[in-house]
Parts: structure tokens; C-alpha cells; sequence
DNA sequence: ATCCTACGATGGACAATGTCTAAGTCAAGC
DNA sequence: GCTTGACTTAGACATTGTCCATCGTAGGAT
């Protein structure tokens, strides 16, 4: 995902000290960071970078479909970069723990027309839930 | 659900007119509510019932699996009473209505050995995304 | 190289949601 | 009808997210 700062000034947009700093937060450790957690992190490149800041570009990049927004269950939305290549998430119930999973199947074909009730359905998010090895043997 | 009352006690609970009030709303329409809209129905028929103590019961009828969390992207978690028949959701990205459905084939078989990274994995949740018949329309 | 200007950043107030605590109240057993 | 500990209450507090008026600056124009 180094090419994103690419991407970005293709789409027209202004390539601010503020920008570039998400994006390499972003691309840095694929984990699945929260909004503030991202923010903690760009705070340590460019110390007066702003929440409301972090917050837009976030959400600017979820718009435009760079990033995803996941929300497992835990109060806070997660960030995951992995936006180009459709997957699924498996969590840890005790350590909050998420691993990027694959499922085999296409769970789409998978809900029968008279369980649509007339939506048009685009897409559909799996969360796995269970207990990290981690936290099975402590 | 309208033996809840019973299961209840029969779990040692206090029955109080609070929790019976908060059992009612949720045995009312099976929608959705968040918490907030849990207790204003609720306080309509116990005015003086707190927002904390919605919280309270809300998070213990969770915790013994009377009712499940769904949170698909909104800020505030859902509650759903139709915790006894497993099920699914399908969410209008529009004006955010949510129908249960009930896909066919078992996800959870979908996931192989060599995707779950040594999780002992215990179920999975699954939100199909799509635009319902009236927000086509309109 | 410098200037302009619209787009982006800032910070702080505000809003929404959820949690905690100290003190008062009451359901259920005796 | 007491007693007692579980339950409720009000409100302070915490966390997460949004908005807005103002300021700064990236990048094109000169």
C-alpha cells in the first residue's frame, strides 16, 4: 500500500504533512488500529497534528474505499488497511485480539431471494468469534 | 419471550418493576433498540427508571445470553431479544433498518484449519450490507 | 521565485454513548 | 413486620466522535 500516496494525489487531493503521516501510520503494522489509537501514532511524527484531523482523513479514506471501518464489538471503530483484498475478521472474545481470515464459499449465494425482502444486497461482513491460543492456555 | 419473567427468577434475579419493564419493551416489537431507545420506551411506563439502570440490566441479559449485542456500524450498540433462534442481519446502508434473515449452509464450516490460527472458534455473526426496497425508490 | 486562493488543519466546544459511585430503597426470606 | 443485601438512583465522569470559526499552506498562476 505504499503506492496510497500515489493514489491519493491521483484523486485530486492535497498532499499535507498530516495526510502523508496517517498514511504511513496506516501502512505501517496492518493491525486493525482505532481512531484514537491512529492518532496516538501520528502524534509521535507530527506532535500537533489534530484529532478532528485524523478523524476526516479517516473518514476520507473510508469514503473513497482505501480503508475499511470495522466494528467488532468493542466501543471504538477499527481502521483496516487491507481494503484490497476482501476478507474477514476472527476475534479473540477475551484479549479483543483480530486476525485477517478467508473463508471458503460465497456466503452472498448464500441468502435465498425470500430471505432478501426486496434489498439490493452488495456485500456481506463475517466476524468469527472464539478464544486466541493466547488466552486458551492462560 | 414472555416466560423471560420466569427464566429469570429461576436464575435467582430480584424482580423488580424496572427489570419487568425493560423485559417488556424487549418482548414488545422484536426491532432492534439501542439502549437509549430501550429506556425511553421504558420510561413511559416507570417514569422515574434511570438510564443506569437500563445499562445494568441491559448488560446482564447479555451476559446470560437472554439478548444479543449487534453492532453493525452505527455508534450505539443494538439490542435483540431473538436471542433462542440463531440468526443473522441485513442492514439498509441507507436509513439503517435491520431485518434478521437466515442464510443457508453453516459458515462456521466455511472456515478452514489452516485460517483459524489456533482459535478455538465458537460461532460467527454475519451482516449482509445492502439498500432496502424503499430506499431504492426514493 | 513569489503571490493567491481555495482546500485543509487546528483546537476547543459540543454531542452521543456508556460507566462508575455513594447513598437511598425495596424484594424476599425469616 | 423486620432485616439485609441486592437493586436503583442521580449525576459526575469517561470515551468516542462531530462541528465550526479561524488560521495556515499546497500547488497553480504570474
Amino acid at each position: 500500500m505504499s503506492d496510497l500516496l500515489e493514489r491519493l494525489r491521483g484523486r485530486g487531493w492535497r498532499m499535507t504533512a498530516q495526510r502523508r503521516v496517517v498514511a504511513e501510520v496506516l501502512d505501517g503494522d496492518h493491525v486493525h488500529l482505532t481512531a484514537d489509537e491512529v492518532h496516538a501514532r501520528a502524534v509521535t511524527k507530527l506532535p500537533e497534528i489534530s484529532r478532528a484531523t485524523v478523524y476526516n482523513t479517516l473518514g476520507e479514506l473510508v469514503t473513497i474505499g482505501e480503508v475499511l471501518e470495522v466494528s467488532t464489538d468493542k466501543r471504538a471503530k477499527r481502521y483496516d488497511p487491507n481494503a484490497h483484498q476482501p476478507h474477514h475478521h476472527l476475534v479473540c472474545g477475551q484479549c479483543g485480539a483480530i486476525r485477517d481470515v478467508h473463508p471458503v464459499g460465497n456466503p452472498l449465494a448464500d441468502l435465498p431471494d425470500t430471505e432478501r425482502f426486496g434489498f439490493t444486497v452488495s456485500g456481506v461482513e463475517m466476524t468469527y468469534r472464539g478464544v486466541c491460543p493466547n488466552c486458551a492456555t492462560a
